[in-house]
DNA sequence: AATGAATGAGGATTCATTCAT
DNA sequence: GATGAATGAATCCTCATTCAT
């Protein structure tokens, strides 16, 4: 009454446990390129082909919509915990680059500029502790007297800054990004990917 | 706001040809009300119900989604104009008039924090439109040496503003859009819809 | 984002609402047939494409799963109701309508042989309230004294023969019925659908 | 009933290949009580999962979704066999056995109730072979004259009574099952599993 | 000019079954 | 012999859009 594998065809080739890790990774691979430029509201069935696995494959290792999306934004929000974390950070430094993961993907400005709630994805806890483990490792590096420092502003600002990036290239939004920076009367840079 | 009983389930007879202009004002109503609370990403056909008029009325008015949209932010940004046209107008009155739609609307967010792409909306021309309209608009009443009187920073300010606005009460929305302003340096107030 | 109405296709047809009422009894037609042959436990696919129309037409006359289930087997019960109230109804005559609804439909006995819980249908409300229109239908015209006066006797005993109803024919389901229903001690027939 | 420790979630290392045979008695386990609350209908994964194995050794003990169940019914089967074959077997006795089993398992009730279709499952060979292996013990223990000596009364009112049987807790279950067999004036009594 | 039914594609989710390890 | 990941078809349900009346 239910399934019917349509017997006679043959399947395009399991290739077993071993890709499991891989095709996680690709899944969140996939996911990162096309957040980054759709936002977090695109159909699941696009993250699985762009993976190059099936329905299945996205959904046991994911078990709902959020589960993907924090997946990815995870390694965003790790890499600035990082940064913050390594030798000599400095505010400047390390704000960069969130202000770096902010101009590379869509899906982390929905992350701070807001709740997180996206479309489908409705706001979730989710979206509020990774907010809070980035607010936690900025605040971790901010010098006393930082024009942050009151305990409202830091995230305000980086919401702000979320708001006012836009535009459809790297570059542009960058530069929005530090424009607003310097309108806060806050110094940030370099805008890049933190690398240990 | 309001100016139709509408209470999400009304199903009146058919009023018959007069009505048109009623049945434009009562969709762009009943679009607000709607996007308010549940952004640009919604179905059509809620919009209609609670209007009370069929899905083909809507789509006679309103060619696509997009032109729904419009007439409902148009309006909007018409009350700023008209807040900046007035007779004495302050950029701080008519940047609170500004600060109340984005308090209101999730879409007028969506029009003014970015590019205006949102879930099935993707970004238009119209966004471009309706954005620079409030832009000559408050530029319009901005004195000589104001905090945000370079070219860029004013829409760009605005755009940081609308990144900030976020909460589930007006209330707390309004605190942090004003606390925006004031982590900018600039005066705004009050925070109000413009009455001729 | 989301819906693509295949621009280019061609549709087959829409043939306005007119088609309305029809499309609503060819519906539950041909769940009613489908049913017979493989009880609730079916794709609503099926049964909108064995009623020749889309799926958005039976979601639209009845919201879930179980509305179209209803739709058929209130008329199953309507039939009983009736040949109950009919001049001159007696205990046998009416048994005689319910054997005959059992011995055609899989989704009646379902109803009746227990609490209406099959596959993806859960039990429901409507079962209830359905069997309890059978009950008090059948109640009403058993005289003083009858075999199954008794409280609980009746329905239970619908329940026993509903659950003795199998086999691949007609006639070896009604066989089979009246069998039940003599071992019960209980003068059933004609075994035929009620005619006003 | 219970032998493992089945705690739904328990997934245990891979025991190596003497665990043949538990597992295959743990397949069984694991099934008779998913079926016994669910019926015939689960995903087969939910059994797999429940036994504490991989899906494969589901299929390779049981190539298909028949043979398992056919696995659980045949243990209910050979209680009632044995009952009947048992020193001093009374008619009232077995008929008491068969009635346990009736009021523990839904998957039982199907198997008796009719031809043992139910769900996904389609109405197989496996159902009548088993069905004839209940009856024949059940005959041998009827003495001369019995109430339901007649060829096809004995099945028949089995079939009816397992129509009875429905109730959430084991104790409605059994009321209602007495009943019926009260109401076909058939002595049963006591209700309860075989024990050597 | 309004109504609201019909259409059908699209996306989410579940599971039976296979098969590399 | 066991594991459990991979596959993808099938089903559910929603909605954008058209169009007969």
């Amino acid at each position: 009454m239910t399934q019917h594998p349509t017997s006679e065809e043959r399947r395009p080739a399991n290739r077993g446990p071993k890709a499991a890790a891989g095709n996680r990774a690709a899944l969140v691979t996939a996911a990162r390129e096309i957040y980054a430029v759709h936002g977090l509201d695109v159909p699941l069935s696009r993250i699985a082909r762009r993976a190059g696995v099936g329905q299945g494959v996205l959904y046991r290792h994911f078990p709902d919509r959020e589960a993907i999306a924090v997946a990815v934004l995870e390694e965003n929000v790790r890499q600035i915990e990082q940064a913050a974390a390594a030798e000599g950070a400095t505010p400047a430094g390390v704000l960069g680059v969130l202000t770096w993961h902010l101009t590379q993907s869509a899906a982390f400005i929905g992350l701070l500029h807001a709740d997180g709630a996206s479309g489908r994805l409705p706001a979730h806890a989710f979206a509020r502790e990774l907010s809070e483990r980035v607010e936690r490792a900025l605040r971790g590096c901010l010098p006393e007297g930082h024009r942050l420092g009151a305990p409202d502003d830091l995230m305000l600002a980086v919401a702000m800054v979320s708001g006012a990036v836009t535009g459809p290239t790297h570059r542009e939004r960058a530069h929005r990004a530090l424009a607003a920076w310097r309108l806060l009367g806050v110094t940030v840079g370099p805008v890049r990917p933190f690398e240990g």
